[in-house]
DNA sequence: GGCACCGGGGTGAGCGCTCACACGGGCGCG
DNA sequence: CGCGCCCGTGTGAGCGCTCACCCCGGTGCC
């Protein structure tokens, strides 16, 4: 065993199939001009020799290192990751590796050094899983060499260069939600909307406000999380309950719920929930929450898509995918 | 502008400082034989020029990529990402990347690619987070010439060189689990395992066994979701309650809690229900739910020590966090 | 028969960096 | 005063690959 001594290189597999080393190379290129019983002979040596192409050095040459960068908040919240997972498995289809830089503020400070991070290994491209203006903002104040493609439904992002934008369409998401709710014949409904300097939280509020109308209720603007939903569910309680209420996502629908059932408050027969995500779980929720969901995968072949496009020198404009919702006991009454 | 041309290498940046090469080497590097006017005068010409060194190139001639491959089952649950999330930001800590590699299916044929792919990138390191036997056995069966660790609970895993072990330990954390409900008064505690080729499923058997003693009711296997859970509690309802459940993950208790919800069977009155992850969420079930937290902040951290113990050439035995118990309303019998 | 052309394959340069080494000058010390 | 040593810096080779180009021999066509 020669194992720890310097792994073989295309030279030494040449050596051995009696080949020059470009026929290695084309043989691993799969260039056709190559006989076949040549390529078995190299095919072969390779195998023999346990040899690896070294992408240092492909990459070096090439300037292309295969290699996807992808920005994401430092949390296991199910938007992010689900994206995460998706834009990996789409990027591998093509080819490509998947770099990952969490950040955990979405300032441009953060943002800044998750790029430098990125540029500086090389990447041929950038994905961010970009939830709020200031990110974007951040973005668009950075000159980046390579493509960047923002995974938001921002509806505003404003024109750069190489920035391309593609999400679920949020909005339209949030209209079937409200509009289910109306429909199930609840008078109005109300928005808990989640922090206003997301996308995400903008667009779904946008989209309510669309269907429910000026006429509606104020929204009310919150957090993320489920302890929000909880607070806001207690103060509703004590302060006047809505006749449906659809949450922005499903983690503030789980504290509504919360509140609302230790409070003794009945849902949907006092109050219909509707969340947004269809996050596991949510539909062994007490009771199973209507939702909206969001095909991730989907969403990651349509980053990666936006990327080669980019590649390609095409101005590919905004995508998105529509949602889908989920309906399940919490919006509808029991007859 | 030049900008398309050909980024700035090394060689523009001494040109510009009036030095060699060599000496931008060596202010990048923090050499110290470097005058501080000579430093500033590189730097200086660094920033004019935008320049970023070439990793690519970097790695070419250290055979080092500063790049750590975790290969990651591909899913939004809550362990693994938690577990990448901790992974990266500890990589990130000690100037790692992290690439990922995301695979479906827990046989040897995947986990050979996802190595494959990462040896072939020309890591420095892998982790794998890795909850199945199969996975252990097909890495074991696989001789990487870079260090490798397995993220996972496994008592077991067969000493095979370069392979470190790192874990939360389950089995402590089941104990702590099954302990409390003891404590608590309730007669005996029934196990919802996981599914049993999955380290951590096994060990928080191992973990309930050890403090239920022999005369225990047998553990009920079942899968890892919330479906799996609801099936049971209804089954549970039919054909006998238990006093207490220490289910093996929070989303077997959250499907657990469904069925007991909608059966107007009462928790934690009629039967006390713990479960394991401190999902986010777990604290807004209904009833809010105990479990054990697992710190994946310092399970990352250990991960990325023990890579470099092994680089260091230590021989690292396996190393475990304890897990922690969160008390919620699941299992505390009102007074 | 001469020439173009194409399949199959080889040669050499060079990507941008680090490493080993060389080199000159100043300083301490015998 | 001479020698050695160290500080600060330069020189050149080479990491393993791809790209541009060259070369040789067989075939088809005028």
């Amino acid at each position: 065993m020669n194992s720890a001594a310097r792994p073989p290189a295309m030279s030494d597999v040449a050596a051995l199939a009696g080949v020059s080393h470009q026929t290695v190379s084309r043989v691993l290129n799969d260039h056709p001009s190559v006989r076949p019983e040549t390529r078995e002979r190299v095919t072969e040596a390779i195998l023999q020799l346990g040899y690896r192409r070294n992408s240092a050095a492909r990459t070096l040459v090439t300037r292309r290192s295969g290699t996807l960068g992808v920005v994401t908040p430092a949390t296991a919240l199910y938007g992010p990751t689900s994206t995460l997972v998706g834009l990996e498995e789409a990027a591998r289809v093509v080819g490509w590796f998947v770099s990952v830089a969490t950040i955990r503020q979405f300032d441009g400070d953060s943002m800044h050094t998750a790029l430098e991070h990125f540029l500086g290994q090389g990447v041929d491209g950038i994905a961010i899983i970009a939830p709020t203006t200031e990110v974007a903002q951040a973005i668009a104040a950075i000159a980046s060499p390579v493509p960047v493609v923002l995974i938001s439904s921002a509806s505003d992002v404003p024109p750069v260069p190489h920035l391309h934008a593609v999400g679920v369409d949020q909005r339209h998401g949030a209209r079937l939600a409200t509009q289910h709710l109306l429909d199930q014949g609840f008078p109005d409904v109300v928005h808990v909307a989640g922090p206003q300097d997301w996308f995400d939280a903008q667009d779904r509020l946008a989209g309510w406000r669309e269907v429910s109308g000026p006429g509606a209720p104020e929204h009310i603007e919150a957090g993320w999380d489920a302890a929000d939903g909880y607070e806001l569910g207690l103060r509703m309680v004590r302060e006047g309950l809505p006749a449906a209420i659809f949450a922005a996502n499903d983690q503030l629908a789980l504290g509504l719920l919360h509140a609302f059932w230790e409070q003794g408050v009945r849902v949907p027969d006092d109050v219909a929930v509707v969340g947004f995500d269809d996050e596991v779980g949510a539909a062994h929720y007490t009771p199973p929450l209507t939702t909206v969901r969001q095909d991730f995968g989907a969403l990651g072949r349509l980053a990666v898509g936006s990327l080669q496009a980019a590649f390609a020198g095409e101005d590919v404009a905004r995508q998105q995918i529509p949602a889908e919702l989920v309906v399940r006991a919490s919006s509808v009454r029991r007859v």
